[in-house]
DNA sequence: GCAAAACTAGCACGATCGTGCTGAAAAATC
DNA sequence: GATTTTTCAGCACGATCGTGCTAGTTTTGC
């Protein structure tokens, strides 16, 4: 009862953990198990199904993001500090070890039909919705011109999250924080009152 | 002799084609072989190994994109132009059935070792390259300023073609081309002379 | 046309995958 | 402390994976 739903946290967080690694298509409920000293068999009584397993993950993800990311963003000032505080805890969760599950799920599971595809396009819509929403707090206080196109801008500071993530972590370039930062200012200027 | 090479060529398409589905790890050699109408002993003696048959993806997977993408690229006149018709042809080729295999490639090997990884690496380095050159064009040309950071503009320019690969191929935002555009102009404008 | 080379189907191997049953150990409830 | 429920290891299953050998057919070079 108490003991159970412990240790399932337990096999979620190195799940989730490996799977930045793997991907969830990569990831064996084996080698979970044995990185979990557990059995096979014992992991999986958890979890009737790999693909509940794998829906568990995303979802332990997705909390885990709001904790690292969202929170931490809501608790500063609205407008553009909080858009610029997202972007920065933002590449923080870029670097966790493995990478972004995010990411590994949206590659994995774009051209799938399924709950897993379903989920990871849920996911993503509220990643997209969060900029937008935090932009939108930049209007409100009078920072960005009243014409702003939100989700113009959620899809603009996406990509110098994807990019910034395609720099620093596969061809490891240095400069690649200093030049997100650039293009985000250059971002926000143009939509400055 | 000629033949080997021939139905070799064929599979190989038809591998490149269905990785851009499954990914170069969920491609398997048995589904490749019912999809060329061979035996899946006939499919394996092309290729020693299944990571050589991947890195022959890869390989073959980049001559496709010289084909569509930088050749018609540069087909063009240099400058502004040119770097609008790369992202242009960029574009056209993430619209591909299954999508982008150098996206999946980036996914599934960037954290690992190995012939696969680092074959990643250079050829995600060279697409940064390709639209670094081609922006150095318009600075030869003039349209561009002289202290224009040519990683800059690369770095900003995949953002731009990353997020809007996944506007419209994950979230199906029908205005991703639109606002990738907009952006896109807003860019070229800041570093116009 | 013939000899040599290249190509591919058949078959089998060890390994690993997800899944599920069965029973013992542990924990929770009273 | 007894009992009922939960938790988990052992074990086995069918399927599929990558790999490789062996023979026979097809294609090539002369």
């Amino acid at each position: 009862m108490r003991k159970g739903e412990l240790t399932r946290q337990a096999i979620l967080d190195e799940a989730v953990r490996m799977a930045r690694y793997s991907g969830l298509s990569g990831l064996t409920i084996g080698s979970l198990a044995a990185a979990a000293d557990m059995s096979k068999s014992g992991v999986y009584a958890h979890f009737k199904s790999k693909e509940a397993l794998q829906l568990a993950c995303m979802e332990r993800n997705s909390e885990q993001f709001i904790d690292e990311v969202i929170r931490p963003a809501l608790a500063k000032p609205r407008g553009v500090t909080r858009l610029q505080a997202i972007v920065e805890y933002w590449m923080r969760w870029y670097s966790h070890p493995g990478g972004c599950l995010f990411l590994a799920a949206a590659a994995e599971f774009d051209d799938m039909t399924g709950p897993l595809h379903d989920q990871m396009v849920a996911d993503q819509r509220g990643l997209l919705d969060s900029i937008a929403r935090v932009a939108s707090t930049a209007v409100s206080e009078g920072e960005f011109t009243g014409d702003t196109d939100l989700f113009q801008v959620a899809q603009e500071v996406l990509g110098i999250l994807l990019s910034y993530n395609w720099m620093s972590r596969i061809l490891t370039y240095p400069d690649a924080a200093e030049r997100a930062w650039a293009a985000f200012n250059r971002l926000v200027d143009s939509h400055r009152i």
